[in-house]
DNA sequence: TATGAATGAGGCTTCATTCAT
DNA sequence: TATGAATGAAGCCTCATTCAT
């Protein structure tokens, strides 16, 4: 007996997330998921309009959590710039490693839904990326960031490298431990490898 | 009139890329890359084992060909460490702005490919890596490089890094300039973000 | 409108032993007996593994029938051994005669099934040998039937002369009526053809 | 270097039903036994019209043989009628013990051939049921077969039974050696299993 | 004759989606 | 809402046969 309304809902999209995790979201069976969430084929569809907008529905409330943890950052203006992208990526990593097979449901199937769905896809992705802009522009004008890095191209870089070594740690979480990650991470990020002393 | 041999296997691997890159591997049918490669369907398994094995095939080729490369780099003793790293990742950029169709494959399939056949996916890719090892740790011991950073939390940095961005390339050329890119990616991984003065 | 359940399985199974009977199990197309049960071929997935299993299942069927009809005949303590094996013969021309379709799939398809399938082939079939491996032995003990007699070699005489008589009549019923058949297999059976007058 | 014309020919049809026997004829490919000929595929449709043929081909020359082997027995005016179908018998578990893939073949395609391909199929297997009428009926003109059994029906019994008998023997020679089968046999038909002491 | 790469029709099976209950 | 049996389109792959050499 359920307890409320909307269980099964979040059932089916806790399920999916893991199915997705273990095979891949194309080799994941829609009779899988149900089962997985105890639910009958048929109610998948009285949630979802089909297969992909379960994908959909996944990434649509992961960004819009990330978007709004990010956004309390990001008006923040008792820290810095460089702090935020720090607080940011700390956030980041927290966020996945928390539940790895959303980790992997990221890691492996949003590159290419973003090119297939780039219109349906969350609009809090878009927003987050928004808040990254805003958060390196200041910096840029505050002076604590190089003025000459280019926005757009940095926060592809920073998402791509944190999305690979997300990938790692779930893959291998023995041979990249989760503070090893961050702690060269947001090294790397602020000083890059040249010892310029 | 029968083509001579070597080429129908090369046609259907350039066919392949073609295919994989415009619909994702997982969408396209092996009649259609058959048909791209001006063969018919049942030329594919004469060549391939089945569907994904010319996907591994395509990984094969391409990271025997980097790998090879990249060799020559890594054994030239006239240039330090950080310009090592400059150089490859210039190559690296050039040879998949080169062939934007492998590009697309390289960004979309990987990783997936390489989760689920960890044992069969092309040793070039791990020697290629191995290679990338041997120039951080050649730079960490010289002194041009921080001592700090983790050799293999880099690697997967930086392979995460341009892959995100030849990404944003392959999809929006307009918008993401090789040039602009390269600059910024060079500028990042050697000083970061921070405006030390 | 729903055809209520277990009607689909058996639709299924009896359009294969038409099929199998007409074309042969290996020319038979799992689509024509999907057409022939009037079922979408995707039903048919819905009650057998593959098209082996549906073969494997009209043989488990028709042994576990003639299993439970032979025992009550072999438990019977009025008759005894040869009036058995004739009763048994009897039931068994019945059985296949009542259904020349299922008679054709029993002579064409079963040999090369057991070879292949030996593991999961119907174990009625053997309970079914046994019934008439201890029938044989009771003759022999009471003296009835000839003591030097083999009974497994035996069982696989009077099978094998039985099978392909009913092949003969399912070819062509008019040169081969019934009623000659069981006359005369019986005949041979009990005395052989020496006139040993 | 093939020593004289004809050999591929030859090779080809031992080589069949070696496949043949392992396999069955419908699961058998042409390129194996093509292979198992050292034979290139294309040399198989050189000898043979197709796949079909190759089996009709191995029973032409089976039942050429044996026709012409039993000729010589079914004119022999030295030996009676009982007498000549134990020769029979005798020469028909030889020819086939002699060669165990040919026995399988036998016991597992010449039905199915022989209801699909009647037309075509060996007039020497016609022949030799023939010969084995004639036999009989020679056999109750003289008083020594029983003179109430029918003749088609008869032959088709005793093939039937040898049939089965040889594939137990080919699928268990051990539980089912030939001397033992033989001398049961022949009692078996010569007298039955009645014990009429 | 001999070859074996090339062909492409065809079959088995899968699985997202529907719909009668 | 909830179900899950039923659907049937679609795709991978096989393999008998062909044919240019």
């Amino acid at each position: 007996m359920r307890i409320k309304e909307g269980d099964k809902r979040n059932d089916i999209l806790l399920a999916s997330t893991r199915i997705f995790a273990k095979v891949g979201y194309h080799k994941s069976k829609v009779a899988s998921i149900a089962e997985e969430a105890n639910v009958a084929t048929g109610s998948v569809y009285v949630y979802f309009k089909n297969k992909e907008d379960i994908l959909l529905q996944i990434f649509e409330e992961l960004w819009k959590k990330l978007y709004n943890e990010f956004k309390s950052i990001s008006l923040d203006t008792s820290i810095d710039s460089p702090q935020k992208i720090e607080q940011m990526t700390e956030l980041f990593f927290e966020h996945f490693t928390a539940d790895i097979d959303l980790a992997k449901v990221f890691v492996n199937e949003q590159t290419q839904l973003l090119n297939d769905q780039m219109i349906q896809f969350s609009r809090y992705y878009y927003k987050f990326l928004d808040l990254g802009r805003d958060i390196v522009e200041e910096g840029k004008l505050s002076g604590s960031i190089y003025s000459n890095i280019d926005v757009d191209i940095f926060r592809h870089f920073i998402l791509g490298a944190i999305r690979n070594l997300l990938n790692q740690w779930a893959v291998e979480p023995d041979k990249f431990p989760l503070d090893k990650i961050k702690t060269n991470f947001k090294s790397l990020i602020k000083h890059g490898i040249l010892n310029s002393k």
